[in-house]
DNA sequence: CGGTAAATTGACTGCTCTCAATTTACGTGG
DNA sequence: CCACGTAAATTGAGAGCAGTCAATTTACCG
């Protein structure tokens, strides 16, 4: 267990050992959810799972693996360049997501570069065992189709709340979205960088400093002792109705 | 053909009648290509064509009409409203592209109502006739799958290069993907409204106005006799570039 | 303890929003 | 065919928000 290994991929990653879907705790959130036990009896290509340390990479755009990854624990985000070269954040996928999805098209590369927010635990799954399961389990087309369609959901909110009015109502919006998306039951939330959070609703850090800022000292996040913030949702959501 | 018929849907369009999908004449870009001939022997659910009018309403954000859409020829755009009631538009669909397909997931609704952008014809899928095809060919669900992929790609694009930066670096970069998704040769296109390009960028019409303007009287954009614009794409292109 | 990177804060400039007035476009009805 | 009414587009002026540049403080890692 928690061996390092010699691989040609995920190379700033810790190898956990070849993973037991069938026994997979948390299976009924992950893509082989539906699947009945004897899916796993076949010789299927080896599903390997990994902790990534925060800021380590799990793909780059432009990239071919030939895997997809499964999100376990942990938060990861897609970058993707703009035309004049600075890097924006499109999504971020948490635990029962997957990531790199579009190499189920043959021929085709990674869309974006996929880095860890903070640490990882996730399960790569080679497309060629994806494609075999397709064949004999139709399930797995649905798994694959409604997580595409989470995405694209996640996407187009980004789109419309992340994408428009003044900087302070994205925030807001980000810190709501945050903490509906937290596995954290206590809703309870880790704060992404500034420039991060720059990526994300495309503003410039500066900006974003003075707004957490402001947030801060008006109580709208509080600080914990673990480190987590805190967010006042009514204030919150107070935010995103005034006009402007 | 062409016969107006009383129906609970899609009042507003024009029916065509039901449609051949066997031997569609653009079914090599539709969601049936690559279904064998044996697949409409079937008694299938019935598909619609029907011809929309520009401003006419395809379905409604909420509703759940049980049929996917599927463009022929013209544009649709899908709108969102905002948590301060102002409306976004997250897409435009072009020919090939299908609109609704979150129904395919059981009680869902319509996640953005679909409005005709220009004349458009479309055939109605009713779900069932995906759900029964897709029983029998998997090949529906990869036709499926890459759909949901084109239009995560797009929202990606929409997300990187509409939601960053200066309204005329975001405008610029919107003429250029509507000239590359035309099906027009000549890469001419119809230009939108002033407020469909604000609800786009997300920008007041005014911004839009100024802009537009200015891009017409430097010969950016030029009018052609036809009502169509042209793009000067290079001159385009530099604007995306430049630092800011 | 030192060095680098990130965050914070200030000052200033520039872009975009809003409000308002005017012009243009377009469909209707005489 | 023209007159009219409504809606959209255009243009102007002023205020506010956000970007940039720069200086300082804080945080973090070795």
């Amino acid at each position: 267990m928690a061996t390092p290994l010699k691989r040609s991929y995920c190379t700033d990653a810790t190898w956990l050992g070849r993973s037991d879907c069938r026994h997979c705790s948390i299976r009924h959130l992950m893509l082989f959810s539906g699947l009945p036990e004897s899916a796993f009896e076949d010789h299927l290509a080896p599903v390997d799972h990994f902790i990534f340390p925060a800021g380590s990479t799990l793909f780059r755009e432009g990239d071919n693996d030939a895997a997809v990854f499964s999100i376990r624990r942990g938060i990861t985000k897609l970058l993707s360049l703009t035309s004049d070269g600075t890097q924006r954040i499109v999504r971020l996928l948490g635990p029962g997501m997957s990531a790199g999805l579009e190499l189920l098209d043959p021929g085709e590369r990674y869309r974006h570069s996929a880095v860890a927010v903070s640490e990882i635990d996730a399960c790569r799954i080679p497309v060629a065992t994806i494609e075999k399961l397709e064949r004999d389990f139709p399930e797995i087309c649905h798994q694959v189709r409604q997580r595409l369609q989470m995405q694209l959901d996640r996407a187009d909110e980004w789109i419309v709340e992340l994408g428009t009015g003044p900087a302070r109502k994205r925030i807001a919006h980000l810190m709501l979205m945050m903490m509906e998306y937290t596995s954290d039951t206590n809703r309870e939330i880790t704060l992404l960088s500034g420039t991060d959070i720059g990526a994300i609703i495309g503003a410039s850090p500066e900006t974003v400093s003075r707004i957490m800022a402001d947030m801060k000292r008006n109580g709208i996040l509080q600080k914990n002792s673990n480190g987590l913030y805190k967010g006042n949702t009514p204030a919150l959501e107070s935010m995103l109705e005034e006009a402007g």
